[in-house]
DNA sequence: TCGGCACCTGGATT
DNA sequence: AAATCCAGGTGCC
């Protein structure tokens, strides 16, 4: 199969960032051959990166395009990836931007370029996001394939792996689902997940997110705010990252360490984020960075992952031990 | 409104 | 190897 083609200098997009730093959770790379694969809008991807180009096959797809031309699908694939990752978006103006408002931002910006905001589905982003809740992205990620695997639809066999479409809602609000999903090993967000997708269909599904989406940012909030198991955070984060609220900022415990660490001393120490301060910190955040805020701070919460830190192996510290992690200061 | 605590689980770390 | 820690929070009191 040959690879398809879209313009997008290498410092625009960085693929490992962008698809791995805890946004998405279907996206794997295959480090043999630099490719990553993965699922959205029922269309099985790979995608690599070179210089000056984005190169991507479509796998397979079960999007509905099964009565246009062949020329017309190859555009519309394209713009679906377009779509996501909001290439229209000339994000090295904005890290200019942000870089002249914050010096912190600057330094942190020069090892993450090319961080994209993803644009993606509501549903996924919300079922994948309540799985978020006190847990690590390894397992965030294994627990959004078995909603896939489950619930979702096949959409091919492919080097010997099947993959499937992210459930439709009406699926997951099923009665006997909550028990399903503790036996599958969800937990106690088993529960949340069936009565957060049985009140999304009582209140018209697809229509009800379209609604969100013509909301204002915190109007949005709210009603997100409204399902069960969905809280301020993870609120911001669908705001965020699938209705183009770009203000939405979601402060987890990174955030606030960052926040305290860095612009606001008053916030040191406390045991947990209350919502007054989990306000402060957004309100600061979008005074600094602007109407885009949210996608600045995730440049920031990429810089300050974990996995992203270059592995300490030489003792090299006064105790003799490793560092633990490297504080972005 | 605020603070505190229980909550499922299994990677990661010790 | 086994134990312990803890993770991009939320609901409830």
């Amino acid at each position: 199969m040959t690879w398809n083609k879209l313009l997008c200098n290498l410092r625009e997009l960085q693929l490992t960032g962008t698809l791995s730093g805890g946004q998405s959770f279907r996206w794997t790379h295959n480090k043999e051959n630099n490719e990553w694969i993965g699922v959205f809008s029922k269309t099985l991807w790979k995608l690599r990166e070179n210089d000056d180009h984005l190169q991507y096959q479509v796998i397979a797809s079960l999007h509905n395009l099964s009565k246009t031309s062949n020329k017309k699908k190859n555009t519309d694939f394209a713009k679906l990836l377009k779509d996501y990752f909001r290439l229209d978006v000339n994000l090295g103006e904005y890290y200019k931007e942000w870089s002249e408002k914050d010096e912190l931002f600057e330094k942190a910006c020069k090892q993450f370029y090319g961080i994209r905001m993803l644009r993606q589905e509501p549903v996924e982003n919300l079922f994948s996001f309540i799985c978020s809740q006190n847990n690590h992205i390894s397992r965030i990620s294994t627990m959004v394939e078995k909603l896939c695997t489950h619930y979702g639809e096949k959409i091919c066999e492919y080097e010997g792996e099947t993959y499937y479409t992210f459930p439709e809602v009406e699926k997951l609000s099923a009665l006997g689902v909550e028990t399903e999903l503790r036996n599958l090993g969800f937990g106690y967000r088993a529960k949340f997940i069936q009565k957060s997708a049985a009140q999304i269909v009582e209140w018209g599904g697809e229509e009800w997110f379209d609604s969100l989406q013509n909301m204002k940012y915190k109007d949005a909030k709210q009603e997100l705010m409204k399902l069960h198991g969905i809280g301020p955070k993870v609120a911001d984060c669908i705001c965020l990252m699938s209705l183009n609220h770009l203000e939405a900022l979601p402060v987890d415990t990174h955030v606030y360490q960052i926040a305290a660490q860095n612009y606001l001393p008053h916030l040191r120490g406390k045991k947990n984020v209350t919502e007054k301060m989990y306000t402060e910190i957004g309100d600061h955040f979008r005074m600094l960075y602007g109407d885009m805020a949210g996608w600045a701070h995730t440049v920031l919460f990429c810089a300050d992952l974990k996995k992203f830190q270059q592995q300490d192996t030489e003792c090299n510290n006064s105790n003799g031990k490793p560092k633990k992690r490297k504080k972005v200061s």
